[in-house]
This record gives structure tokens, C-alpha cells and sequence, in this order.
DNA sequence: ACTTGTCTTCCGTTCAGCGGAAGAGGAACC
DNA sequence: GGTTCCTCTTCCGCTGAACGGAAGACAAGT
């Protein structure tokens, strides 16, 4: 099975995670199932080439390198340089949280994220992955999921809240709306005390490709003004795409 | 010499750069030096693990997964999330693009830039590398590297533009400068029409970890507001960073 | 139909990777 | 001082996984 030297390698690149940024050898030989003596080698190799850097204390860390690689990505190079300016337009204007995301299958995937020095009870992170009815990015992309996303993301409306959406009636209710409306609500749905909006981003031909989300304390008053806010930032976000050296 | 399984994975995932996003197999191999029935099998174990996605087109593209472990990376998760806030102030106090950036041996590595709609002629991307000695935040870390970094800097001060600075002497001259002013400036040395200033941020014991830089069209006009701005801001980020659960 | 690309699969040889074992620090405790 | 328990590092002989030439499949262009 898997025992080729590619996957002890990748294995031994899994070991890392948001909980676990940096690891011992022994650390990262155990997360991998690897015996020590192998790990040493292959280690060895990823740092020298930059994949992993060694800290002063020993421990492993991800390297630069592949922090630049990362950045090759699509997810990347496109749609958050082409968001980054308008996001702060967002952000300027409505002075919340602002959550730009797409879509990884059954997930919400946060591509870009912009808080402020305090801010509203948060649980996203950039490069984290959340439930997709549980959010207002979330059910932005939900509702313009193709059917059978839909159906599985149906199948398992965890409860994170006391407010999240469990019943699937209600969610189907909730997502025609969305699509007749063009935004999305949440009310403390994902965390206690956080309030979201958001609004789909459509790419050249008008297909949705992301979702564009503000987190506030409170969504009642001023919601309107909110929302347009949204709009018109994801248009600008829609043309800078279409318009792009997409390459 | 370097025929180690490993060091072949590394070569092909080196194959991609900021020119070549997207490669097809036979790119990938040439470009890594492989046989095409080698690269076939390594890139196709990368790509069950998400290293590596294939488009419709058939041409490989970076994976998310190598872009989730880009964000693990202390690069992103420390110093960026702890700046972010603070970028944004410079931004609105400045409307000039902001930079910050570490050094990475004898280069400037831009870790995060903030720009609005327009923008004087900028250069620089996030992940990019330049010279150290041509722009502002160069000119910083520059300052404050260790000695044998510095000679092997001044070994090499490439001309880029007309106003580049490429006698050592006066470099020398301009870097005790920023040590004791603790800002440096740029007047187009890197690209024409272009003038930055750029501070240090310090970390916790006090040593030099990042710069923060500005670019604007003219410095002339409002220098010292600016330069105070800056220092503000990399002040916020120094203290945040100690205060940050850095793991 | 022929050329020139692409990608994919097969399979026998061989040499690179494997990992047990032993040893070299280092820290904590008695 | 010794003992225990970690960590990391190096060595080396055996073996089976990786290698890559070759041949075939497919697509696009001429």
C-alpha cells in the first residue's frame, strides 16, 4: 500500500497542522508512522531545500519555500489579488470583520479574511474550512451549489449554535431566498454574539466563483446600507476577474 | 549526486514559479530534468495527495493542500496576522501602497502588500523577491544583517534604474544612517516614478524581524508625517507579535 | 495518412532507500 | 558521581521499490 517514498514524504508534510505548526524529529516520525532513522533522512532533505526550516530550538516549522509555492496557487494568485483592494474598500466602509471564501466541496474555504484591531467573536481563519450552512459566505455558495454538493451537505447540518439551521426544510427556504434575494443572513448562527451577511461574486461568465461575507455584532440596523455595501464591492471583485491576466 | 527520490519531488514541485502557474506533464518533467515516465508517476502520487490539482485542460496546477501548509508556515501565520491590523491603519492614514517584508538571505521577501485601485509603478508581489539594496525596505534589513550578509550584498549592487544606488560607499554611508535616523528612504532606485520609506519592526528582544515600507510618488512633501506613521505602526506590530501566541 | 505533439502503461534490472542497531549528546532526578 | 529517559545522528548490508526504455493510445495539425 502506500509505501512509496513520495508518500512518506507527503505523509511526513501532513504531520503538520493548524494545531501542530511546528514538530520535533520524534514529533513528526510518529505523526507520519515513520521509524526515526528515515524520518532524520527525509527531513534532512526537505530542509535543505527549503521545505521545512529548523527553529533554534530544534524544532521543525514549514519553510519559506513552500510558503511561496503556496502562493502559486490559484486559489491565491487570481481571486485575492484581484479582491485585496476592494476588501479594504469593504472593510473602510462598514468597519467589520470582511470574510472572502469559496467553496471545497462540502466546505467553506476561507481565502481571504480582514479584521480589525477588536472585533466580533470569529472563528475563521484564512486557509480554514467550516460547515457550509452555518455561515452566511456558506450558504451564499451553498445556494448556487450544484445539486448533488447540495444533497450532501444536506445529509449532515451539524449544530454549532443553539440558533444553527438543523431543520433542512428551513434551509431549503432560506437558500431560494438567497438566490431570489441575492445575499445571505446569518444571526448567530456559527458563534454566539456574531451576526454575518454576504453576497455571491460572479466571475466571467457569470457563474459564482467565491462569496464575499462582513461579520457584525448586530445585522439590524443598518442592514441595507450594509448589503449594498457588499454588492458593490463584489462587482468591482467580478469585473477586476473577468478583466485579469487570469494566466 | 542529487538523484534521491525526495530531491526528484522537490525538482518538480521547483518547477513552478511565478511565470509558470500551470505546467502539463511533459513541462514538468523537462523543466525538473526528469523522464517523462518518472515525472508521470511522481506527479500523479502528488496529485492524489492534493499537492497538486489537474485542471480541465490537463496542465497541473499548485494544489490547495500545498496551500493550506503555506499558511502553517511562521512567515503567515505569525508575522502576517499580527501586522494585518496595522496595515490597514498605514493604509488609511497614508493612501500610499504598503509593504512588509523580511529578509531571506541576500533578498527582500515581501510577506504582505496593501494596495489601492491605483498605484504608482510597483514592482513588488507578495512572495516576490528583490535586491536588497534598491528599495526601502531592503535598505532596512540590509541595515540591520548580520556582517557577512552585508558583504555578500555589497558584492552585487545590480543597477536597475538610473538612480540605483551601486557604489559601496555611499550604500555604507546611507545604511549607518537609517541605524541611527531608524527609517531609510528610496528616490526610484527600483523603478521610475516610484519613492519609498521604509522602518524596521522590531520583535521581541528587540532585533530587527521585518520592515514595513511605503510607496508613494513624491516623498518630499509630508516626509516626516509619513516616516511617523510608519513608526507608529511597526511599533503596533513589534508589540502584538510579543504579546501573540506564537506557538 | 503521416507527423508531432501529448499522455499512459508495462516490466525486468539494479541501485537507492530502508531501518535495526549503536552511539552521542543533553536534561532531570537522586 | 551514577542512572534513567529523552532527543537526535550515523553507519551499513540487504532487499524490494523506483527507474526509465520502449511501446502504445490518443489528439491536433498539415
Amino acid at each position: 500500500m502506500g509505501a512509496t517514498v513520495t508518500s512518506r514524504v507527503l505523509d511526513l508534510l501532513g504531520a503538520f497542522d493548524s494545531d501542530h505548526r511546528s514538530l520535533t524529529l520524534s514529533d513528526l516520525a510518529r505523526r507520519a508512522g515513520l521509524p526515526l532513522a528515515t524520518a532524520h533522512r527525509l527531513v534532512g532533505e526537505l530542509t535543505r531545500w527549503g521545505a521545512l526550516t529548523r527553529l533554534p530550538t530544534g524544532e521543525y516549522v514549514i519553510g519559506r519555500r513552500l510558503w511561496d509555492l503556496g502562493l502559486l496557487s490559484p486559489v491565491q494568485s487570481g481571486l485575492r489579488q484581484a479582491a485585496s483592494p476592494f476588501l479594504h474598500d469593504l472593510y473602510g466602509a462598514t468597519l467589520a470583520t470582511v470574510h472572502l471564501a469559496v467553496r471545497d466541496g462540502c466546505e467553506v474555504l476561507y481565502v481571504d479574511r480582514l479584521a480589525g484591531h477588536v472585533s466580533v467573536p470569529v472563528v475563521s481563519k484564512i486557509g480554514s474550512r467550516l460547515p457550509l450552512h452555518a455561515t452566511g459566505v456558506g450558504k451564499v455558495l451553498l445556494a448556487y451549489a450544484p445539486e448533488d454538493i447540495r444533497t450532501e451537505a444536506f445529509a449532515r447540518l451539524t449544530r454549532v449554535t443553539p440558533y444553527t439551521i438543523t431543520q433542512p426544510a428551513l434551509l431549503a427556504d432560506q437558500l431560494k431566498r438567497v438566490r431570489t434575494a441575492g445575499f445571505a443572513t446569518t444571526g448567530e448562527e456559527m458563534s454566539l454574539g456574531a451576526c454575518s451577511a454576504a453576497v455571491p461574486v460572479r466571475g466571467e461568465a457569470d457563474q459564482v466563483v467565491a462569496a464575499l461575507g462582513i461579520v457584525v455584532p448586530d445585522l439590524r440596523r443598518e442592514q441595507a446600507r450594509l448589503i449594498s455595501a457588499l454588492q458593490v464591492a463584489a462587482r468591482g471583485i467580478g469585473r477586476t476577474l473577468a478583466s485579469a491576466q487570469w494566466k
